[in-house]
DNA sequence: GGTCCAACATTTTTT
DNA sequence: ATGTTGGACC
């Protein structure tokens, strides 16, 4: 078959995109790209020219359909080059283009995330967008250092606007693309004025630092986009075929990014499912996926129902939850495949006991002859994963946390790479006041101060004045540690220059006194992690050995690494996660800890109703991620903030069926606790079973009481009990905060 | 200007 | 329970 003939005329433009395979036979080449697929797969990797809506469930071969489409376009209508595929992490985003080339379409489609595809477009049309190339990209503790200067330059005590609160509100105001004019307009009362100004002072000082927040990056680009049709025009001749992933979890910016690359053309197709939206809280609106069909009204829309990937009884039990979402479009998964082992719900006694209950499983499954990296632990809170660590290091199983975010977030990986920030970006003034005393150099608070409004008045780059210290009025004492620290950012500047990464960050780590104050700290886990973060360097080093690499985008690429992003299949370790970061993902076995009340669903979320459905997702996108194997965990005891805790059953328990599900107690020594038997469900939880009349129990508000009588029942244990002040009450003891006291406690 | 200790928050989820 | 910050003291 013969090829349209405006892809051939573009090769022209583009001189750097790969041999176009007309050489190769069309019928058998798609062919291949089509075999397997069912009906509503094909039809959405066969449709070529206008808006396309996948609404994919769980498992229902999403990712497959993505690429294979991808593949398709460029075998039929167009070039690789002329694809952009926007996906939620930086890994699917590499593993994309793993999987292009393994379809063998060639080079030169790109693959990003919103955020990298964002910064990228911000560097190279820098002059357009009023920026300079090299911007600094400020994560959470550079926001909130920038924040803390705008507060005490607006006057303002942080105690009365703590950055990290105020800025949660300007990055919210940013999604939604309200400019800091606009929020002081809107500005309704004191408390909203002063953000307002809060919000204005903020962008001075991210301006005067030649530096963006995660959110510029976004608002920016759709700012772009909308006022420079040139420039549009221009980006829509480059990028003819546009994917989005998990679009039930963009932005409105994201949105406007998305709508406006595809504005003449609209060969937009997103993909997603609005049942596995969990980023409301960051701005992510529902609505984007929802009304696609109104926003682009010849949408074709494909459902993908079918599940691929778990077993009838995990599907079962995940959709037996979602269903009770009031705010969903109903849809029916289902799946071919073979049964496998009941869901199971363990509760235990405790923390402890439910990491040792985990890792006692996981090597039983290994035992049995699975493996490591088959295996996922997700927690709603990253606080969850220090018990589960400690047994599963305990029981020598080897294990990964998905951590990227947290890891360049360590003071001694910040601290290093900020001598890099500052060589690329010499305006970065959060850089400069991290590391210019870091190890100790003499430069005290005072000076640095003096140095700042020294800068400030003249108006001159601070690095040219930390040349000449002399200048600076009243610094005489420290002027030559100022002149020794210039010095050393020279040598740095002059590494970088001519160097690979991996050498300017070794000459950075040995010359700026960094490793000798590790080694003196005897700190081998800081020495560790900087090892780590030179290896990092290496990678790209030989991933750019090209020549293609630089400073500047390897600071980006770290600035905008996801947790996700550090984890590795290849390791053969069990995988711990946030069940936000499960999204896309999936294992064989998966163990969802800590599912109880106030932690899954989260008791900050339980005001709303929106807020306990977008829980009862999360859950339930934890829950598809399993294959084969699924089980809850809950403990009845929680130590949280070095207080031990009575927790209740979480609501999404209660809603599991009946059948398909198995139910567990777990004692303190990890013994198999008796449950009753009269079903599928426990009538009681069984450490009550030890409860007896006369006992004396606590209650955070009533006192003191004495148990008159327990009764199990299908809703939970109840309990009367008579309290001094009150009299005799029933509680269930499931929910009331009841703590058994031992006889000899009392005076 | 540097060091040490006590008080303090911290824990929702993240690019 | 743990890590960070700020203030007192050297």
């Amino acid at each position: 078959m013969a090829l349209p003939p405006h892809t051939r005329s573009t090769q022209l433009d583009f001189p750097t995109a790969q041999r176009y395979k007309s050489f190769m036979p069309y019928s058998s080449s798609t062919q291949n790209l089509l075999d397997g697929l069912t009906e509503p797969q094909r039809q959405a990797v066969t449709h070529i020219d206008g808006p396309l809506l996948v609404l994919a469930g769980p498992g229902s071969g999403k990712t497959r359909v993505i690429t294979h489409r991808a593949a398709y376009l460029a075998w039929t209508a167009t070039q690789p080059h002329h694809i952009l595929a926007i996906t939620f992490t930086n890994k699917a985003a590499n593993e994309m283009a793993q999987r292009m080339q393994q379809l063998d379409v060639g080079r030169g489609l790109t693959c990003a995330t919103f955020h990298s595809f964002c910064a990228r477009m911000l560097r190279i049309h820098a002059e357009r967008a009023n920026l300079r190339p090299n911007f600094s990209i400020f994560d959470q503790a550079d926001q909130v250092a920038a924040m803390a200067e705008a507060v005490a330059r607006t006057g303002l005590s942080k105690e009365n606007f703590p950055p990290a609160r105020i800025l949660n509100k300007i990055s919210a105001a940013k999604n939604e693309m309200i400019s800091w004019q606009q929020y002081a307009d809107d500005a309704y009362d004191w408390q909203e004025k002063r953000i307002a100004d809060l919000y204005a002072a903020y962008e001075t000082v991210l301006a005067e630092q030649n530096a963006l927040d995660f959110d510029d990056l976004l608002t920016k680009t759709a700012l772009l986009l909308g006022n420079d049709p040139e420039l549009r025009d221009q980006l829509q001749q480059r990028y003819r075929y546009i994917l989005v992933d998990e679009y039930q979890d963009t932005n409105h910016a994201q949105y406007l990014i998305a709508r406006g690359l595809a504005l003449d053309h609209e060969n937009l197709c997103v993909t997603g499912d609005p049942d596995q939206s969990i980023y409301a809280w960051r701005g992510a609106n529902l609505h984007n996926i929802l009304q696609f069909e109104e926003d682009f009204p010849n949408a074709v829309v494909v459902r993908l129902e079918q599940n691929y990937r778990s077993t009838p009884q995990i599907l079962t039990a995940a959709d037996a939850v979602i269903s009770h979402n009031r705010k969903r479009k109903e849809k029916k998964l289902w799946t071919a495949n073979n049964d496998g082992p009941a869901v199971a719900v363990t509760e235990c006694q405790d923390g402890h006991t439910e990491a040792a209950y985990i890792a006692s499983q996981i090597r039983q499954h290994v035992d049995a002859g699975g493996t490591f990296s088959g295996i996922a632990i997700f927690y709603r809170v990253n606080w969850l994963s220090r018990n589960i660590e400690h047994a599963l290091l305990q029981a020598r199983i080897p294990y990964q946390v998905a951590r990227g975010v947290a890891f360049y977030g360590r003071k001694e990986i910040k601290d290093t790479l900020a001598y890099l920030k500052l060589v690329a970006n010499p305006a970065d003034r959060v850089a400069l006041t991290r590391i210019i005393n870091v190890p100790t150099r003499g430069i005290g608070k005072t000076t640095v101060d003096r140095l700042l409004n020294f800068a400030a008045q003249t108006d001159r780059p601070i690095l040219d004045i930390l040349s000449n210290p002399k200048e600076i009025p009243d610094v005489s004492r420290a002027a030559k540690h100022l002149q020794s620290f210039a010095n050393l950012m020279t040598g740095i500047a002059q590494t970088a220059e001519t160097n690979s990464i991996q050498d300017t960050l070794e000459y950075v780590v040995r010359y700026s006194g960094l490793l000798a104050m590790w080694n003196k700290d005897t700190d081998k886990e800081a020495l560790g992690n900087v090892h780590e973060l030179i290896s990092a360097a290496t990678e790209y080093d030989q991933q750019h050995a090209d020549g293609s690499g630089s400073l500047t985008d390897w600071l980006q690429q770290i600035s905008l690494v996801g947790d996700v992003d550090a984890i590795d299949h290849q390791l053969g370790a069990v995988t711990l996660m946030t069940l936000h970061a499960a999204k896309g993902l999936e294992f064989d076995t998966v163990f969802i800890a800590g599912v109880e009340a106030g932690l899954l669903p989260h008791e900050r979320s339980n005001n709303e109703r929106a807020d306990l459905e977008e829980e009862r997702r999360l859950c339930f996108v934890g829950m598809t991620r399993a294959e084969r194997s699924l089980t809850l965990t809950s403990a009845h005891w929680r130590n949280v903030h070095g207080i031990i805790r009575r927790t209740a059953r979480s609501l999404f328990l209660t809603e599991l069926p009946k059948d398909s599900v198995t139910w567990l107690n777990i004692g303190q020594e990890g013994k198999t606790v008796d449950h009753d038997d009269d079903g599928q469900r426990p009538a009681s939880a069984n450490d009550y079973l030890t409860w007896q009349k006369g006992q004396l129990v606590r209650h955070p508000t009533h006192g003191i009481g004495r148990v008159l009588w327990i009764r199990p029942a299908s809703q939970g244990t109840y309990a009367g009990i008579h309290f001094a002040a009150e009299g005799e009450k029933t509680l269930v003891l499931e929910y009331a905060k009841l703590e058994l006291i031992e006889p000899d406690e009392l005076p």
